[in-house]
DNA sequence: TATTGTTATACTCTATAACTATA
DNA sequence: TATAGTTATAGAGTATAACAATA
């Protein structure tokens, strides 16, 4: 049984690979629709998100998610403070700890991003055939699954 | 005609919601695959996968396709040629311009970066079911299609 | 005269070490 | 005594401006 007769996706490293290159590309080309009004740095914006996506957390916990430093993520946040993109709260037991949250503003700031992204996909999809959009409904949930851990 | 009737995913803006979130999600997941042993900081990973994806650039090039200005991306190259990972070659025709391109060692090393990803993703594979699998083998040339300009 | 890239300099970001407050 | 976070200081990264080489 000669391998060649075998397309690459056949096999589960050839799936691998071929899910590899699509997802990062596509990941990599809707990363690119953020606003460019916004003077946020890359890491400000890192923090934003992974607050929208996990809630409160922590200085610690965020430093260790954005892998920086515990000071170095004290000084990002304090940048997101005075932009009014994030709140401090005290945490209810521990009095060394620090909540931060995301404010109104700062939602709507990854709100929008998140719309951007949704404008320019939409459109790229009603460039699809039907069958070529089932497909990709039937794709989503099992994208997800892959990403569970 | 109720709209809650309607599930997310039915429409074309659900659809484009739903892949959002799963594609930006796995490729979050696959790009903490990364060798945590090499010393390169992401913008010095960055340009080695742009050269790895685009072949032979110029320093103008990359600067454009990095976001940095040229004496950033000079910078950064430079150091990269001191890990011995990029060359520089005179242009064909035009002295001005500095062709940058990976070695060997460069190549290796996304080489390994892509390896993990796919390893972690197809261990992920073995745990679908074969239909799961086959509509992500229908899915991937999708994929790749909306990433394309 | 315009373009590509480098050098000079200042500013920003990040890390390590030392410190404060709390557990 | 250990942990969470901040402040102080130094090093790395990036930008703007000025310059050199080439088109």
């Amino acid at each position: 049984m000669p391998v060649t007769d075998i397309p690459m996706s056949r096999t589960n490293a050839g799936l691998a690979s071929a899910m590899r290159v699509s997802v990062m590309r596509l990941s990599r080309r809707l990363r690119n629709e953020r606003d460019a009004s916004d003077d946020l740095s890359f890491n400000q914006i890192a923090v934003l998100f992974t607050l929208g996506r996990s809630g409160p957390l922590t200085i610690g916990d965020l430093a260790a998610e954005e892998k920086v430093q515990p000071p170095s993520m004290t000084r990002t946040v304090n940048s997101l403070l005075e932009k009014g993109l994030v709140k401090r709260d005290a945490h209810e037991t521990d009095r060394r700890v620090v909540m931060i949250s995301l404010t109104s503003l700062g939602a709507s700031v990854i709100e929008e991003s998140r719309r951007r992204k949704e404008v320019w996909l939409a459109q790229r999809l009603v460039e699809l055939t039907p069958a070529q959009r089932q497909i990709l409904r039937e794709a989503a949930p099992i994208l997800e699954m892959l990403s569970r851990v």
